[in-house]
DNA sequence: GTTAACCTTGACGTAGACGTAAGTTATCGC
DNA sequence: GCGATAACTTACGTCTACGTCAAGGTTAAC
């Protein structure tokens, strides 16, 4: 049996080495350290020796990445932006105190708003393209059973006729 | 100017050479070549010299097999399996004829079912996916467009303040 | 304090999907 | 029939998204 470790980091959090996010997103450590190094995942916090500490919520971004990627043909770089976009809404969020720079604010909020609403309108094409296709292969599909009934009767005659092999074909 | 070229092969079928189609398709010559040798295009006819010449329905093909590509992100192995699929199908409606090895022919279209079933589950999930992701979307920028107001409003009370510099922030 | 399990950083390898260059051959318009 | 332009094959290069050692440091449990 390994020993289980229980890494309590110094919040309240409950912190995950990456063998365990590894484990709980199905992908492998290499993957983790690449997101890393690619801006998808933010650089963890660290144990004293160096090791990597993960947080709940780092496992549900991979979990989106994962998302966004495998069901959804996204290439890595298209998930970067769109990540570094959710991260201007926590921005924002947590700024919400100095009022300083509001048009500052404002300028950041709208390009943000630009950004999303380019995504919406690709998730919306893809959305469209998606359905026709949906539509087609519902016909494909309802075509190929109407061939099989087709075949299931002829078989149905032919063996009827070698039964009572009277009547010519 | 380049010398343009009206190629006319053998049937009434006005054929295209691969630069034309490569500029109707937007892809490059390469990537024809290269479809055709991992099976996602047929051979093509060719001229006496060996040019290759295709049809429209070519074209058609290709614009396909780029829309599942890079609008779906199937992998090119998969739009394989797609494009056979259709093959099989085009396949029976042409041996419409040969009535000899029927219950043959129903497996080939059983396994067409199969093939295409699969298709189209997994459409519907990735249908379901974009419409989760959109929604989400939509709730987003709903959040992005009220803190605008927000700010807008701010900034007006901001320059009201400063024309008239009575009340106390 | 030793040891098994876990983690670290390189660094090289790979499969998919083409890009690109080289050298040669075809076709077309004149 | 000749030059410009387009296509042919062959072959090596590239970019993405990781896989796979290798050589070593860390942690937890005994």
């Amino acid at each position: 049996m390994p020993p289980k470790r229980q890494a309590a980091a110094a919040s309240d959090e409950a912190y995950l080495q990456i063998g365990e996010v590894a484990e709980r997103t199905s992908v492998t450590q290499r993957t983790l350290r690449f997101y890393e190094e690619k801006g998808l995942l933010k650089p963890p916090s660290r144990m004293d020796g160096g090791f990597r500490l993960y947080s709940e919520s780092d496992v549900q971004r991979v979990e989106r990445i994962k998302r966004l990627q495998s069901l959804l043909g996204f290439t890595l770089a298209e998930i970067k932006d769109m990540v570094d976009a959710e991260e201007v809404k926590m921005q924002l969020r947590a700024q919400y105190r100095p009022e300083a720079a509001l048009s500052q604010k404002k300028v950041q909020v709208l390009k943000a708003i630009e950004v999303t609403e380019r995504q919406h309108d690709l998730i919306r094409q893809k959305v469209a393209a998606l359905t026709d296709m949906q539509f087609k292969l519902e016909e494909r599909l309802a075509t190929f059973r109407s061939w099989l009934d087709q075949i299931d009767e002829q078989l149905k005659a032919e063996a009827k006729a070698k039964s009572k092999p009277k009547i010519k074909v």
